[in-house]
DNA sequence: CGTACCATGCTTTTT
DNA sequence: GCATGGTACG
């Protein structure tokens, strides 16, 4: 091998990336490098072991982690042949040389490779195999089978308890019914196995609420994001050969994040890797593996039904059941390359007070680093201004430091806002890691509604989506005749849609706006294997009046929708450049619902970043902030009764604190607005539980003096709103939103109101304010 | 049929 | 304190 992939590596990575067949816990503390030993073993299997790209099979965490991981073997092939074919390094060549590396191992490896989430792979296994399956009811799906969103999911469990079923539901509470049965999926139970399992009536009503549920997605040739996984699993124990051949292609197996596993898709592992057999006596070793990276102190999405006692499991499962110190089925990567001596001391000395663990230490290679610093806030709003102060000065001082060096870590999303209000106050760029996902606003889903219809027939709730979106005069009466005649007839919506005698008998005044509808749909679903997504999407949007309609409205919110609506037609066309084997609509509806908002961050930032606990995994920066420490909010409150529940916050502190490089601030208040009150805080168990004396804090006898000033000296001074006239295109400046152009101005004198544009939103960019706005002044 | 206003309940965390 | 969903009215 030209490149030596191992000189980097320490003798456990190395230990790691040259494991060849069987099976192999990495036991990989934070900021151990597990991402490389991942991505170097790959390419050693493909280098060294001449396993052809096809056999291989990584499931990650996230489609960001998915698509850097594709990326960083395609380097690091790319190096090789640079090495191999000029004899220098990939960097050293001109740029269209190494362009042209790159697709070359693009064609001939990594298009081969599949690496994407559990979701991912397996809504791939099911675009080939989901004709095969009948489920226990006889229920089947087609290929063009639509996934339904969260929303979509709650809003069919609601209809179906209180249309269907005409259950009360006050007791059967539509949101815990959707859990319920999320987790039956993800415990691998299918409604007859959970209704067995049941012994009182909520639970008996639950697994009829389920099974009607399975009915009606089956209905509408549709599966829930469960189901992407729970399908192939139920397919795979049923279908011998459907497994067999999944089995054989996937030899090589590798999992990243391991310890976030639901039951579900272990067996789906399972059933992969052993072809059924049971995992402890299964013999046949030669060129097969499993290989699974994770950390048990960093598993954290149990609510979600992830069980890191798998991964505690492993050796007894597929290991050879040896101690430790002897076993050859489990690496444990402890030199921490990330953090500095002061910060993995005090992750180890907080993550010791868990008692289910994996014994393992974060062990230093770096210099001890400052002590962290705990500050004690008055309230939420002096925690902002510490966090802020912190910031400035750091950047001020240090010429290295730049915003995107700094994050913010919270427990809920809600504690964002205090931030963004000060970061905008002083000017400071920053990002919202998270939140709302693109594909979730309103008139994305609208237009996926549109194409999901086209490409679904049987799709109702996609089609009663935009049946009147925009406007076509079919009101509520219309709809529910319509869909009354549907289930009186048995029959899919677009049965009785696409009847012409029917809709004017049934829609009377409204049938023209149906008539006019159906053709729509008809017109490009003809069109579907003809046409690529993207002519669909602009067609569509076209002929369905949606554009039309929101520019007639002419207002900056419709503005705003239009520039949304543009950037999907975007995303149609960058998904067709990145998915030349499969530019389908479908394909591409598939990406979508899959994306999530972590997907699209560039990592090469100059903003603050805020997110949650949870979306901080896999990151690091040089300074964080952890705040928000207090009893009932971190830990939260639904867990204080429950030591499991304690110890998955502990571990969700740990990731935190290890997400710091060079300086970890830690703060908390005394009270803080919950639901609009104020309500008292007190600091977090956590806190009692790291070392004193690597910590210095405000409320020790020496307070620096940078922490007890505060009011920053160059806020803008405010200004009598009413003196001044306002007028299109004059800049101003929101305590709330920040800096923002005049848009228009609606009526005069003291109850005029404006439009303004503001820069720093994200989504809506556009405000409507009374002129009276208390955070709103003039600038120049 | 569409809009405007009012009440409710809510905050864990997300592929 | 806010967003969502339901109801009443035009």
């Amino acid at each position: 091998m030209a490149v030596d992939f191992l000189s980097h590596l320490n003798p456990s990575q190395k230990q790691a990336v040259q494991h060849f067949c069987g099976p192999l816990l990495v036991i990989a503390g934070a900021g151990s490098g597990k991402t490389r030993a991942l991505t170097y073993r790959i390419a050693n299997l493909v280098l060294t072991h001449r396993v052809d790209p096809e056999n291989i099979l990584a499931v990650t965490f996230t489609n960001k982690a998915a698509r850097e991981m594709k990326d960083r073997i395609e380097r690091l092939f790319a190096e090789q042949q640079a090495l191999t074919e000029y004899g220098q390094s990939l960097q050293s060549l001109p740029g269209h040389v190494q362009t042209k590396l790159r697709s070359q191992v693009y064609k001939s490896i990594t298009k081969d490779l599949w690496i994407g989430t559990f979701h991912a792979l397996c809504c791939r296994i099911l675009r080939f195999d989901i004709e095969k399956f009948q489920d226990e009811k006889g229920r089947k799906w087609t290929k063009s089978f639509s996934i339904f969103d969260e929303s979509d999911a709650q809003s069919l469990v609601k209809d179906i308890i209180i249309n269907q079923l005409n259950i009360d539901d006050k007791k059967f509470d539509p949101r815990s019914v959707r859990y319920a049965i999320s987790n039956a999926k993800n415990k691998g139970l299918t409604p007859r196995d959970y209704e067995r399992e049941q012994s009182n009536f909520k639970g008996k009503v639950i697994a009829n609420i389920y099974s009607v549920y399975q009915d009606k997605l089956a209905e509408n040739n549709a599966v829930d994001f469960d189901d992407l996984i729970w399908i192939p699993v139920q397919l795979f124990r049923q279908n011998e050969q459907i497994r067999a051949y999944w089995h054989k292609r996937f030899r090589h197996i590798l999992v990243d994040e391991y310890q976030d596993t639901n039951r579900t898709q272990y067996e789906l592992l399972q059933l992969l890797t052993t072809n059924g057999e049971s995992a402890r006596s299964f013999k046949e070793w030669d060129y097969r593996s499993i290989f699974v990276v994770g950390d048990a102190d960093q598993s954290i999405y149990s609510f979600r039904m992830a069980d890191f006692t798998i991964l505690m499991g492993f050796q007894q499962d597929f290991g050879d059941g040896l101690p430790d110190d002897d076993t050859r089925t489990m690496v444990k990567l402890e030199e921490n390359y990330r953090s500095t001596e002061n910060i993995l001391q005090l992750a180890n000395d907080l993550i010791e007070n868990n008692t289910e663990r994996i014994d393992k230490v974060l062990k230093p290679t770096r210099g001890q680093g400052e002590p962290t610093f705990c500050y004690r806030a008055q309230d939420e709003i002096d925690e902002a201004e510490f966090v802020i102060q912190q910031m400035r000065r750091l950047e001020a001082v240090n010429s290295d430091l730049h915003w995107g060096k700094f994050a913010i870590l919270y427990r809920t999303n809600a504690q964002s806002r205090a931030f963004e209000e000060i970061l905008v106050r002083w000017g400071v760029p920053y990002k919202i890691v998270g939140g709302l996902r693109f594909y979730d606003r309103k008139e994305i889903k609208d237009v996926l509604a549109y194409l999901r219809a086209i490409a679904n027939p049987s799709d109702s709730l996609s089609l009663l989506r935009v049946i009147n979106t925009p406007r076509r005069g079919v009101g509520k009466t219309t709809i529910e005749a319509l869909q009354k005649a549907a289930i009186e007839l048995g029959t899919p919506l677009w049965e009785i849609l696409s009847d012409e005698t029917s809709i004017k008998t049934l829609a009377g005044r409204s049938s023209k706006g149906v008539i006019q509808f159906v053709e729509i749909i008809q017109r490009w679903r003809a069109q579907i294997d003809t046409v690529s997504a993207s002519e669909l999407v602009q067609g569509v949007l076209e002929d369905s009046g949606y554009v039309r309609d929101l520019k007639a409205q002419g207002t900056d919110e419709a503005e705003d929708r239009l520039q949304n609506v543009q950037e999907l037609y975007n995303a149609v066309l960058q998904y067709e450049e990145e998915n030349e084997d499969d530019k389908s609509l479908i394909g591409f509806l598939a990406s979508a619902s899959l994306a999530s908002d972590l997907d699209d961050t560039e990592e090469e930032s100059t903003k603050v970043s805020l997110m949650t606990l949870h979306s901080s995994k896999g990151l690091e920066f040089p300074i964080v902030f952890l705040v928000g420490l207090e009893q009932g909010l971190f830990p939260s409150y639904r867990s204080l009764d429950d030591p499991a529940a304690i110890e998955e916050e502990r571990r969700l502190c740990y990731v935190g604190i290890t997400r710091a490089q060079e300086r970890l601030f830690i703060s908390h208040a005394r009270e803080r607005r919950l639901y609009g009150n104020r309500e008292p805080a007190s600091p977090s168990l956590f806190l009692g539980e790291l070392p004193r004396e690597l910590m210095d804090s405000n409320t020790k006898a020496a307070i620096p003096k940078k922490f007890t000033e505060k009011k920053p000296q160059s806020k803008p001074a405010p200004v009598l709103q009413s003196d001044v006239e306002w007028s299109v295109g004059d800049r101003v400046m929101h305590s709330q939103f920040g800096i923002g152009e005049v848009t228009n101005v609606f009526g005069s004198g003291s109850k005029a109101t404006l439009a303004i544009r503001f820069d720093n939103l994200t989504g809506m960019k556009r405000k409507i304010l009374p002129i009276g706005d208390r955070g709103l002044t003039a600038i120049d």
